[in-house]
DNA sequence: CACTTTACTGACTTTACATCA
DNA sequence: CATGATGTAAAGTCAGTAAAG
């Protein structure tokens, strides 16, 4: 998801960030069947023997095992969840990093760069990997790039790799947390905005209240006079105030026309006073109101 | 100036899902 | 159609580093 700056955007990401959130709560509470990923030792022999590149092969001669390498120095069970369930992910890592010829070319260029180097100067200590750090010009083509498109194809990735003199895989792992990041800060604001929102309506939710205690503390007029007071004053609401059923005093919208939201209508949530039963999401850019 | 704390960020793991053979 | 392999996005996390206090 592209982020935006612009209102309407602003609302319609707002919505999707907070179904993509609900999304992944139940996605995260849900057991997982465990057989999915289950590891295949033998997978990593699936690599094409055209497929290795010189970064590689430097990894292998410098570690002599590039498994080991590619598990993190930081998991205390990390060879163990390798071969329990990480496998996979080790061999894509394997196959990312030997996934072409061109790559060899970037791999071996890499290599030879001080930076990216964290690949081959392990030599068994866990303490050896040194954190790579984008130059400017690195971070500002992929902040450029990420403007454009926020997830690559695999040529993009590649393409991209090569003007950086990075391997795909850190292209990849930097477009990821990106997506990440950019994602939380807007929930941040988001949240900010939704917090403001929910201050004002509760002032003006305290304003109703009192303004209708008012209403109700002076004297009752006679009927005619009372209908056109009501009138006036129904008149003088602005037009995204909600209106409340006179006879079941549920509040509803003003498109609620008289007494139809009495008939029918329950199930489908398609009522004129459904509002107060199912809530909705608010979108201020959307639902322009008064209250944001 | 040494230290601690904090924010940033590159990398990793796990999970879910889609696609393809 | 069912199944396994594969690729990828998202979420969560770890750890190195630089800046701030």
């Amino acid at each position: 998801m592209a982020s935006s700056s612009s209102a309407e955007d602003h609302g319609l990401l707002l919505g999707l960030t907070l179904s993509t959130a609900h999304r992944n709560h139940i996605t995260a509470t849900a057991a997982n069947p465990n057989g999915v990923h289950s590891f295949e030792p033998s997978l990593s022999l699936t690599l094409l023997s055209d497929q290795v590149s010189d970064a590689d092969a430097a990894v292998r001669k410098g570690t002599g095992c590039a498994r080991q390498e590619a598990s993190p120095p930081n998991s205390a069970v990390s060879s163990f969840s390798a071969a329990s369930g990480g496998g996979r992910m080790v061999v894509k890592r394997e196959r990312d990093v030997l996934s072409s010829t061109d790559e060899m070319e970037t791999a071996e260029r890499v290599v030879s760069s001080s930076r990216a180097s964290d690949d081959d100067n392990d030599g068994g200590s866990t303490a050896a990997r040194k954190k790579l750090r984008l130059t400017k010009d690195q971070s500002a083509l992929l902040e450029e790039s990420f403007k454009h498109h926020s997830t690559l194809n695999p040529k993009q990735k590649q393409a991209l790799a090569r003007q950086l003199n990075l391997r795909p895989r850190q292209v990849e792992v930097w477009f990821q947390n990106r997506r990440a990041r950019t994602k939380l800060k807007q929930t941040e604001v988001d949240c900010e905005f939704l917090k403001k929102c929910c201050e004002t309506l509760t002032d003006e939710n305290r304003r109703l209240h009192k303004e209708l205690q008012d209403l109700k503390a002076l004297k009752l007029p006679p009927p005619q006079a009372a209908a056109a007071a009501a009138a006036q004053f129904y008149m003088h609401m602005p037009a995204a105030t909600l209106s409340m059923c006179p006879s079941c005093e549920r509040v509803g919208g003003p498109a609620a026309g008289g007494a139809d939201h009495h008939r029918g209508g329950g199930s489908d949530g398609s009522s004129a006073f459904s509002i107060a039963q199912k809530p909705q999401f608010f979108n201020p850019f959307t639902n322009p109101s008064a209250a944001c």
